[in-house]
DNA sequence: TCAGACCCTCACAG
DNA sequence: ACTGTGAGGGTCT
């Protein structure tokens, strides 16, 4: 057999409360494909094809994994979501909101690959993301070991590949104008002026300023990789989604300003405040979709 | 504090 | 079918 092809090794978990479809396409993650009843992409150079039933998730890769804790970890399976849910503002939105998204989950991130995401998110829309990251993938990214018969896959570029691309290659992947803020973010990280791995032992503010320092990466997206990577649970990114969500269901339709909304999420939401815009953010989605969706 | 620029693609109107 | 138009998980100046 073919070293780049494998059979896979399956394994299964116990959930409980775990809707995977709404939580691999909820805009945390880009790289998930739907196949069929499966859900695969790669995890830290890992190929993974994921199904679920009510009370498990099955699990293929090829590796024969001596440990599942990488995925775990991903999937923060570990996680008793009751507490999580308790924690949130016992008002009406948020009943609507946990009703409409029950069982959504927060992914816990590679930091990079995070943080590269989401430089590429700005002015776009959710497919537009996930095809140039599947682009930039494809085209600078390595093989990895994938079943036999199974179509090519690749890891996320590492921040050394990216820093030695040129702008042209970067936008040859459709990024535009992100091109240069995601070259330059990937010197900086490259030659550890900003350290990825040293922020979790930073507070979430501290942490927050080490991402400031980069490039293409403001307060929202700052927020973003603090809270889907880092797993900081009070970072409550606010994008138009999230500020239309907000002014709606708390401001009665008023305009609000960005610094206005920010101190409220974080006074309001209490610590799992991501958790809740998660929530928000997918409800949000949920009701666009049943509005526009109304081809026949 | 505030527009406007920044690239490019796709959905949607006409 | 074919072209025109607008806005899209923001950030920077």
């Amino acid at each position: 057999m073919s070293i780049s092809s494998r059979l896979p090794v399956r394994t299964r978990f116990d959930i409980h409360d775990y809707d995977l479809a709404a939580t691999l396409s909820s805009g945390q993650a880009f790289r998930w494909e739907s196949q069929g009843n499966h859900w695969v992409s790669v995890i830290e150079g890992r190929w993974v094809r994921l199904s679920s039933t009510q009370d498990a998730i099955v699990a293929e890769t090829v590796e024969a994994a001596e440990s599942w804790s990488w995925l775990v970890n991903y999937l923060q399976l570990q996680l008793d979501l009751s507490p999580v849910l308790a924690a949130f503002p016992n008002d009406n939105p948020m009943l609507e909101a946990t009703k409409a998204c029950h069982g959504l989950r927060l992914l816990r991130q590679d930091p990079w690959e995070c943080l590269a995401s989401f430089i590429l998110s700005s002015s776009k829309q959710i497919v537009q993301i996930q095809q140039i990251v599947g682009l930039l993938c494809g085209r600078l990214g390595e093989r990895v070991v994938v079943p036999p018969d199974h179509l090519p896959c690749f890891s996320f570029p590492t921040p050394e590949r990216l820093a030695d691309c040129s702008e042209a290659e970067l936008r040859a992947c459709k990024m535009g104008f992100r091109a240069a803020y995601l070259k330059k973010t990937a010197s900086m990280i490259a030659a550890s002026e900003v350290n990825l791995a040293s922020l979790p032992a930073s507070g979430i503010e501290d942490a927050r300023q080490e991402l400031l320092k980069l490039p293409g990466v403001g307060r929202k997206i700052a927020d973003c990789v603090l809270l889907f990577a880092y797993g900081f649970q009070k970072a409550f990114p606010i994008d138009v989604w999230v500020t239309k969500a907000l002014r709606e269901l708390y401001f009665r339709g008023r305009p609000v300003s960005q610094e206005r909304l920010q101190s409220f999420t974080e006074a309001y939401f209490g610590p799992f405040g991501g958790y809740a815009q998660q929530y928000l953010f997918h409800y949000m989605r949920l009701r666009e979709r049943r509005l526009t969706l109304r081809k026949p």
